[in-house]
Order: C-alpha cells, then sequence, then structure tokens
RNA sequence: CGGGGCGUAGUAUACCGGUAGUACACCUGCUUUGGGAGCAGGUAGACCGAGUCCGAUUCUCGGCGCCCCGACCA
C-alpha cells in the first residue's frame, strides 16, 4: 500500500470533542471518522485493524466447533414483544415505517438466533449447536462515552450454543473460557476471566473479561496471587484482603478494567419463550438449554490502543496491526537511488508475502518519523542515502524502539520466520 | 435522564455590539531535507431559528449538536 495514495493522512492534533486517548490516537492516525456521538466509521487502516481482531475470534470460535452465520440486521418487532425485550429492555432501538409498522435492529440476537435454531434442531441427536456471527448491534445508550469503547453502534461476536444437559452445556462453557483467553492472548492483551451476576435469567455467576485499563468503566479486584477475579458489584470483600479461593494466601488488589467478552447461561429463557423443543431420547419434547457467548470486536480495537500505546502514537500488535512493515523513504524525491531501492524493497516484500505501507510521499524526515510513530505499525523500515551506503535497511521495532541493520534477505527471513 | 461545559475555515484557537486574526493542513513558486522546515503569495470560517438593537458572530430566549460527571449499560 502506497502511503501517497492512501486516502486518509494524519493530522497534528486531535478533534476538541474527543478526549479518550483511543479516539484521539485513531482519529490523528486516521483510522476511523466520527458520524456522531458514539458511531464511528473505520477507514482503510481501520477496517484493517478490525478485520484482523475479527480473523482471530473467528479462528477461535471455529476451533471450539462454531458455525459462522449472519443474522439480519433489520429485525421485525415480534419476536422481541415475544421475550418481552421491547419494552423491557430500554437500549433497543425502535423504529417505526412509514406504514407504521415496528421493527428494531439487533443490540443481542436471541430474538434471532433461537428461531433460527429451532427450525433446525428437532431431535437431541442434533444437539449441541453453536453458531455464531460477527456483526453490528445496535443500542440506544442514554450517553455515548470512551471514543469506541462505548457507542450506540458498535461491532459484536455473538455466539449462541444449544444443549441437551446442564452438563453438555458445563464442558462447553469451560471450553469457550479457554477460548476467549486465548484470544486475548492472541490480541497482546492480558485479559482476566471475572466472576460477575450472571444477569437476569440465571442466579448463576457468568464471567466477563475484563483488560486492566484506566480507560475502563468496570472496578476488579483480582488476587496477586491466583487466577481469581471478580467484579467489585457483586464481591463481599475489599482491597487489601486476602483471597478465600487460593491456597497462598494472595492479596486481592482493585483495578479499572474494561469488559471486553461475557459468557452467560441462559438456561431454558429463550428456548420456553419461542417454545423450541427437540426430542429426547425417551421422545420427549424437552426445551435445550442455551448459552450467550460475546465479545466486543470494536471495543477491543479500543482497548488495543488504551492499553499499549505511549506518548508518540499507537503501538499496534504484530497480531492485529492493519499492515507489518513501514517502509519510510526518506529523500526519495531527490535521490532516484533511494526511491528505486524503497521500490525494490516494497516489491520483495510484498512478493514475500509481507504488508507493507511504503511512505513514499516528498516530506521530510521529521514528519515522517511522526506519522510512523502515530500509525504504530510494528516495524520501520527506513531507506535514505545513509541506509544506501551502509548497503543495510535501518530497522526500529515499533514497541521496544530496538533498532537493527538487516540487508533484504536478512529482514526477509526475520519477518517470514516470525510472521 | 439529572448536573456542568462548549459550538468561530478541514483541524486547533484569538478578538470583538460596527461582518473576523493566527497556527497547522490545502493550492502556487523558491529554498531546505534523519524527528512535525523557511520565505512569498493564495483558497477557505461565526451550528440553526427567533428576539433586543440603527447594527448581533458577540447580548437574550428556544432548538440542534458535541464533551465531561452521575444515573443507566437484560
Amino acid at each position: 500500500m502506497l502511503q501517497s495514495k492512501l486516502f486518509t493522512k494524519t493530522r497534528k492534533e486531535a478533534p476538541k470533542d474527543e478526549v479518550s486517548k483511543n479516539a484521539q490516537l485513531l482519529i490523528r492516525g486516521g483510522y476511523i471518522h466520527k458520524e456522531m456521538a458514539g458511531v464511528y466509521s473505520y477507514l482503510p487502516l481501520g477496517r484493517r485493524v478490525l478485520e484482523r481482531i475479527e480473523q482471530i475470534v473467528r479462528e477461535e470460535m471455529d476451533k471450539i466447533g462454531g458455525q459462522e452465520i449472519r443474522m439480519a440486521t433489520l429485525h421485525p418487532s415480534e419476536p422481541w414483544k415475544q421475550t418481552g425485550a421491547w419494552d423491557g429492555v430500554d437500549v433497543v432501538f425502535k423504529i417505526l415505517s412509514r406504514t407504521e409498522k415496528e421493527y428494531t435492529v439487533g443490540q443481542s440476537e436471541e430474538e434471532i438466533v433461537t428461531p433460527i435454531a429451532a427450525e433446525y434442531v428437532l431431535s437431541y441427536k442434533d444437539l449441541p449447536v453453536v453458531i455464531y456471527q460477527i456483526g453490528q448491534k445496535y443500542r440506544d445508550e442514554l450517553r455515548a462515552k470512551s471514543g469506541i469503547m462505548r457507542g450506540r453502534e458498535f461491532t459484536m461476536k455473538d455466539m449462541y450454543s444449544f444443549h441437551e444437559t446442564q452438563e453438555d452445556f458445563d464442558r462447553f462453557y469451560a471450553q469457550a473460557k479457554e477460548a476467549y483467553l486465548r484470544v486475548y492472548e492472541r490480541l497482546g492483551l492480558v485479559a482476566k476471566a471475572t466472576e460477575a451476576s450472571g444477569g437476569a435469567f440465571t442466579n448463576k455467576l457468568s464471567y466477563e473479561f475484563m483488560v486492566l485499563t484506566e480507560a475502563g468503566e468496570d472496578d476488579i479486584l483480582y488476587c496477586n496471587s491466583c487466577s481469581y477475579c471478580v467484579n467489585v458489584e457483586i464481591s463481599d470483600q475489599k482491597e487489601g484482603d486476602t483471597c478465600t479461593r487460593c491456597s497462598a494466601n494472595g492479596v486481592l488488589s482493585q483495578a479499572k478494567a474494561s469488559e471486553v467478552g461475557n459468557i452467560f447461561d441462559l438456561g431454558t429463557k429463550y428456548t420456553k419463550d419461542f417454545t423450541f423443543t427437540y426430542k429426547n431420547k425417551e421422545g420427549i419434547e424437552t426445551h435445550p438449554i442455551m448459552g450467550c457467548f460475546g465479545i466486543g470486536i470494536t471495543r477491543l480495537m479500543g482497548v488495543i490502543v488504551e492499553a499499549l500505546s505511549d506518548d508518540r502514537g499507537i503501538v499496534w500488535p504484530e497480531s492485529v496491526a492493519p499492515l507489518r512493515v513501514h517502509l519510510v523513504e526518506l529523500g526519495g524525491a531527490d535521490n532516484a537511488d533511494v526511491h528505486t531501492e524503497a521500490a525494490e524493497l516494497y516489491r520483495e516484500l510484498t512478493e514475500a508475502g509481507i504488508s507493507v505501507l511504503w511512505d513514499d510521499r516528498d516530506a521530510r524526515a521529521g514528519e515522517k518519523f511522526a506519522d510512523s510513530d502515530l500509525l504504530g505499525l510494528p516495524l520501520r523500515v527506513v531507506v535514505s542515502e545513509k541506509t544506501l551506503a551502509a548497503g543495510k535497511f535501518e530497522c526500529v521495532e515499533r514497541a521496544s524502539g530496538h533498532t537493527s541493520h538487516k540487508s533484504i534477505s536478512e529482514l526477509i527471513g526475520h519477518l517470514t520466520a516470525n510472521g
């Protein structure tokens, strides 16, 4: 990708109506565009990041048997009235058509997925079923805030599972928990599986997956010795208390965190609402047990920026960076050899399957470096008169600042070995 | 939804009851070239409506929008 052709530009200053770090940096970098409070469009670089996050989530969901679907965005009001959400859940958007017919858009999609599953699950032999989608969600929040971390429109992976027995549900629930932790690890985040309230339909606990960040909206208590972590909303303990779950007498610390996923036992709430039954081994109509598993894709993107950026800009982990290499050509407009060398490097890297943003603009070094820091691609490779003379390119890792000098073959070897 | 704040070029800001200045960005030219360059010239702006006033971007009221705190977030 040529930076001179990229239609977005960086800017020095963030718009004054954005206070959150994630929105400031993402707008300055040209990753996103604000449409209105809580609603953002994702521009070429931002879209690439989202797609990479989605792909990691997709791979991990597929590994535990998830089958991806895509549900409708526009929904009839009837199923929402059937479950009580139309009048009972105040974040549900209500749309009135010109013929006065009522519609809504999904804020979570039990109302849509349950009837779909019911159509195909007729026998205990058809269970379990695990289906998910990655798509837009809409919530009529009274107040959007924190940039892309809490909007009225956002991207979520929502997965639903249907089971014959509680034991089978519990087995899958444990698998899902592990899959979630793998997702966050691959994204370069440290997430804690946090005990939280189970919501409206169960007395059981649920897990929220929390990433420690000052930008978060939740407060959690976590043990410094074991993996125990709990949302303060449901905890009767406090900071400094001894952890009751671990054998090592760990101490609880309190911290701000952002919820980037949750997994719920829905019991038979929805399968009963939609009279979804299957015939069990005895031939008796039975309601499946249902689970719901969410991951906030756009929120994850915001959390990654919040958690990993520094005072010069964004620092993308290798796993989600929009492109791997920022090829920065210095003085190429006045030195044809530099430009030719940069073009050659661009060609070879691209042919080796490595994604490259080539800063081929006629701009000064300071501006290019500042832009490079802001955009936050993992590896900057500089081509200039200096590097031509040295016969090696200057390679700087964005995250660590570590600098090395490599030939084309060394660079490609390095990137393909770690790719 | 309660409370607070803010709406001036693409972005960030200044001043002002007499129609607006600066910086960056953008366009033209020259110089410069390893950490957001310099000079010269240029394009571009008062959220909407009503009121007060000879005159409103400025004051008042209403609307809309945006931000923050809180509440809310099955």
